[in-house]
DNA sequence: CTGAAAGCGCTTACAG
DNA sequence: CTGAAAGCGCTTACAG
């Protein structure tokens, strides 16, 4: 099949319409203004008009201009989005999520990944995305955190949501789960299976989340009374090598311990390593619980940890972002708001009651 | 800090400059044709007046409008990315890549991810794709392989390029790297270290990719001469698990063997995991190497594997759909072309010497 | 509830 | 090498 054939093709062209609402306004007998109002939702047109012109839409497959609504509503922007964080997996669920809030907004987002850790490239990053005149930007944790750049983009005028970190904030909006409500309810599970003695790797410091994580652990551990015993805590730091790090401690250390729950996958992860290194059966010697459901499918057994709905968390954020830089654009205030999104306990194979 | 001192602050606005070539024209002193010709690197710009307008729009911070252009170039694209791929790294590189791309071409990217395997939602995702009328689409192994999806598309009049897939194909144009030659490399690796008995776990058979892998393997041991014993081989299946699967049968069938290559890094961490479980360290009692450089961090010890640009391969898909895009649009014929991008060697620390 | 008209910020023949 | 003008496909006051 030769390029020339290819071309004829598309000469026969039953390809996606390239109709404009020119052409729908002339087959519907109405005006352009018309075709447009319904394409807007706009109150103000009648409903049997409004039947019309969408009836001919679906049958000419129309498909609007972005570039000329953008142009027209002067609502064009470039989101950027700096990302310093250890999990790959998390930072492409967030992309996705971010993606698909940028197609339906008609936004254009500009990412940049830093190695994990590394502050200074992060506000370099950060800085260059301004100079290239981004309009809003989404900052994953644990770049919410960092009050200095947080101080810049809004003097630079840019709209920012914090993703990953909740709390009460009046400097930026927020979009996160309920860490604290859900860490509970995963001691709660292991408590419910039997386990009395429990290992906890916390998260990094200096995170909120991992703070809100361990508070949550400790109130139900606190509210389990006497069902459970005093838990064994390591710190960890989010990556594979700290869960490895963290589980030789406390297996070493305790030999009561029946299950081992770390603030991250990627923690549990090591966790796990570590654990079937030392020739301990996961789960029937020990259960091991992760929190992020970012790993899934490549650690085995399964993983039972909680799930973030992340791509729901970043369309979520890109959403609250445009919202301000229309109203920003527009004279207006932009609005502080914090969004909890609702998490799920995956119960999967890592975690069974302990033995006899 | 209110909402209100944000919008005060907005107004004080040395913000990213809403300049328009209007404006540079007048402060230029020459006429808007004329700064979009520099804009649009037009050859016919006198050097002076090139420069002036040059620094202007540096003086300004001139930021265009790609909605305007996109618009009067008629250039506005969106391009979909349909990916069931086991690999969440390699499809994050990717993603990042072809996100680059898009930016820089103002094409609009539109993603679905399916299940790995899943190749009936990989159709349909594909085929609402077309439905909500794409202009272009990256198939990424393996989907690459799918001839009657690929007819569809092309019936559609859709630009398509494989990834990951490279061979003399005529219906679509590809990039990737150079397999064959990537794993020669490594095997070489492996020989060079001493290791003589070697145990190689097969990429998911009905890839190119495996295939050539495979052949690369081949092409050196043969090379090696005596230097090398017939390797064992065991069918993989670019999971983890089947790493975990197939470590297992290579260690207990043979003992000695010194090294393993699996075909991805996946499997590579799988065939640790199960090492590590049957005793072994890596790399003092067995060398472990991988190929993708997609686990980077998340395995320990740090694996020794093929780096593919994937980002860079991404990026010059969507450059070559949007050149077709715009032939196509310009009522020329879309060009068929194969890209081959370099690959590297990334040595690491889960290789070494074989024992005594 | 609906039309006619102006405008969004670029590009690109067409003249000169 | 450079300008004036038309046009890309929408949206949105402004009248009616």
């Amino acid at each position: 099949m030769k390029p020339k054939s290819v071309s004829k093709r598309a000469k026969a062209g039953k390809a996606p319409s390239s109709a404009t609402i020119y052409d729908i306004a002339a087959r519907a007998g109405v005006s352009k203004s018309t075709v447009s109002r319904v394409l807007t939702h706009n109150q103000s047109v009648d409903p049997k008009t409004r039947a019309l012109v969408l009836g001919v839409m679906k049958d000419v497959r129309f498909s609007p201009s972005a570039a000329a609504r953008n142009l027209s509503t002067r609502s064009e922007a470039r989101i950027g989005l700096v990302y310093s964080n250890p999990s790959v997996a998390y930072f492409t669920e967030l992309l996705m999520g971010a993606l698909e809030g940028s197609s339906r907004n008609g936004a254009q987002l500009v990412v940049d990944r830093c190695e994990a850790g590394n502050l200074i490239r992060a506000y370099e990053s950060a800085r260059s995305l301004v100079q290239d005149g981004i309009a809003g930007m989404i900052l994953a944790t644990p770049l919410s955190e960092e009050a200095e750049l947080i101080r810049e983009l809004l003097d630079n005028n840019i709209s920012i949501v914090g993703v990953g970190t909740s709390g009460v904030r009046t400097d930026l909006s927020c979009v996160d789960i309920d860490n604290y409500r859900a860490a509970y309810e995963m001691v709660n599970h292991l408590i419910g299976l039997g386990h009395r003695y429990i290992g906890f790797v916390k998260g990094h410091p200096g995170l909120p989340a991992s703070q809100n994580r361990w508070l949550g652990v400790q109130a139900a551990l606190k509210e389990a009374g006497s069902r459970a015993a005093r838990p064994r805590v390591v710190q960890g730091y989010n990556t594979y090598r700290s869960g490895v790090d963290a589980a030789d401690q406390i297996l070493s250390k305790d030999r009561k311990i029946t299950a081992i729950f770390a603030s991250n996958d990627d923690m549990a992860a090591g966790v796990m390593s570590m654990a079937h290194r030392k020739g301990f059966n996961v789960p029937q010697d020990i259960s091991v619980v992760g929190f992020d459901d970012t790993i899934a499918g490549i650690v085995w057994p399964e993983l039972t940890t909680v799930r973030q709905p992340i791509a729901e968390i970043g369309a979520t954020a890109i959403q609250l972002i445009m919202e301000n830089i229309r109203a920003i654009r527009a004279g207006a205030a932009p609005k502080i708001q914090n969004h909890l999104i609702e998490h799920t306990l995956m119960i999967r194979e890592s975690s069974a009651p302990p033995r006899q």
